[in-house]
DNA sequence: TTGAAAGCGTTACCAG
DNA sequence: CTGGTAACGCTTTCAA
């Protein structure tokens, strides 16, 4: 009794394999009495229709390829992916997820067998740079391709990204204009390819020299190897510092939160002694009340969604490329510069 | 030029569409000449297995279903969907996904239509209790079904389970023989269904009145609704009581870490004025140092992955349902009991 | 409103 | 090692 198939669903209802079919997709064009009768026969032959058989039949694949530069664990990752899902599930799609897409041998694996071409419907590109041979190599597959956070729009048919270089701009004039003097960006080294991070470097960069001379600023960036422990190490680098800094403009949250955590114990309170902005407004950034700039990596998968909706049905897009800025969300870990007092004094 | 399809293949190479076929589905069965020509003239003309077709051909549908409890961006969520892509992705198999299957409407739709009916090769089920008439239900889709932290094993071919009771026993008893006496376990309510996070509250429980007697206890579930702003309705609830209690016992690092942080503000440290220890050993667990039960979904996610992978390989499963333990992880967030000292001696 | 039949792109059997 | 061909389960004209 397993297993049914269209046949004998129609030869029980008394229909043809037609009436069948076009009650699920079509249910419109078939009388009610029938339909009826077919969804509950289907229903007690535990039969439905096939998406592969449907798939091969439209020559749509109903499944989008995802990739990206490491984890799908990551915040970033995890929130864009959600966006997309929240979009093209109801909408029919499955992902196919490319994780580590950054990594020398599986960028060589995936562009050389493109594992993707003719098998899903959009691709979607999450943050990390292909290199102008890699674009030509996707473009072959004669699909849209979305890019979320890509650092150029050529050779994609739409891109959503947020503006880093402008958002940390943002952020190190704040802290600029707080009165900040020596300000410390500390950076874990950039991937092998060029990512998002270093466009937020360029723009920490670019907001110290066009305030330098006016605020006489002693800044730098402290870089720090990546890995697991990028955050100690940079706490580290900070420690031994020969004045520490009163101010600190991070990456991300994820190097912020454990330096105002850690920094803490080792008697650098913020905002006491030194002002700290990060960038995301990632989980627990509002838990230790941490200032940052906001991303929306939800949201921009949403867009990039609709976008690739639109795209796959043939329609043309008003505004393909959209380009979105960081906000500057104000909690409590800056205040205005104040000129450091003898420790004793403190208590 | 575009799309070219197997026939093309076939003639630009020369041979027949069942050796085009071959070359890359089942390369040892061609000849080295032939696969590598047939395999670059496919390169040359874009042109790739269709796995609609193969699917629809085999039967198998190549994908697999991953029912959740609220969102995927919950980090249990994330890390098992993780891990189960790790394993399941390799194989050739999508995963698509239903979230929020833990609302009534989403159930009911879900159950109703049973959308995954002959459209996928196993289903996973994470973290939530299915009432027996709805693993009726999923049964006759007729597919392994497999379930993480589910409350029970029935109907499930296969299972992998942490011990939440077991190990909320573990982390209480570990904060009596510290010595603590007034021990208060701060819950968000227990959602519609019932879930592994009901199993801690019993293993809290049970930990208390085993010790009862022998230890003189002055324990308390601390209930609060659930929502974003449960770890500040807990925090509340907590200043609020009459005595501040020498130990907290947390139902998820989630609760833990805002406490830490928050009740911190407050003037309460630990683990000078308090014990306290998490679930999870979530991200940031490590960073405010926080004793806490270690689980490993992504782990429980690659178990349950190779489980189905056998499942749908036909084979049986010589341990199909497998519980795991939490391990406890001994940071800083603990210390004996000792009795709290006048607020001014403190300094 | 319904039915018959062709065809989507593979795979697998059977010949050669 | 290679080729011909039926069949997988559906959708979609075209006719009735």
């Amino acid at each position: 009794m397993s297993k049914a198939d269209i046949y004998e669903v129609a030869k029980a209802a008394g229909v043809s394999i037609s009436t069948v079919s076009r009650s699920f997709t079509r249910p419109e064009l078939v009388s009610a009495k029938t339909r009826r009768k077919v969804l509950e026969i289907a229903d007690k032959l535990d039969f439905n229709i096939s998406r592969s058989a449907t798939a091969l039949k439209s020559g749509q694949t109903y499944r989008v390829a995802m990739l990206m530069n490491e984890e799908i664990t990551s915040w970033f990752n995890t929130q864009v992916f959600a966006g997309i899902e929240s979009i093209m599930h109801p909408a029919g799609y499955d992902i196919s997820l490319f994780q580590h897409i950054d990594t020398p041998e599986n960028r060589h694996e995936f562009f050389g067998e493109l594992p993707i071409r003719r098998n899903v419907d959009a691709v979607f590109v999450a943050s990390f740079a292909i290199d102008p041979h890699e674009v030509e190599q996707l473009q072959r597959i004669h699909v849209p391709i979305i890019g979320i956070n890509t650092p150029s729009t050529e050779g994609f048919d739409a891109t959503v990204s947020i503006d880093d270089e402008k958002g940390m701009y943002t952020a190190t004039q704040h802290l600029i204009s707080l009165g900040h003097h020596h300000i410390v960006y500390p950076s874990s080294e950039a991937a092998s390819i060029s990512s998002s991070i270093d466009s937020r470097t360029r723009g920490f960069i670019r907001a110290c020299e066009d305030a330098q001379e006016k605020h006489d600023l002693d800044w730098q960036v402290l870089t720090v190897p990546r890995g697991a422990a990028f955050a100690d190490s940079a706490l580290s680098a900070l420690l031994s510092l020969d004045d520490f800094p009163d101010a600190i403009c991070c990456q991300m949250d994820m190097m912020a939160i454990p330096l105002v955590i850690k920094l803490g114990r080792y008697g650098h309170l913020t905002p006491r002694d030194y002002s700290i902005i990060g960038f995301d407004d990632s989980p627990n950034a509002d838990t230790i009340n941490l200032t940052t700039m906001r991303q929306d990596p939800y949201g921009m998968g949403r867009t990039a969604a609709n976008k690739a909706l639109k795209l796959i049905n043939n329609e043309t897009l008003a505004t393909p490329h959209e380009i979105v800025d960081a906000q500057l969300v104000l909690r409590g870990t800056d205040a205005p510069y104040q000129r450091p007092q003898p420790a004793d004094l403190l208590q």
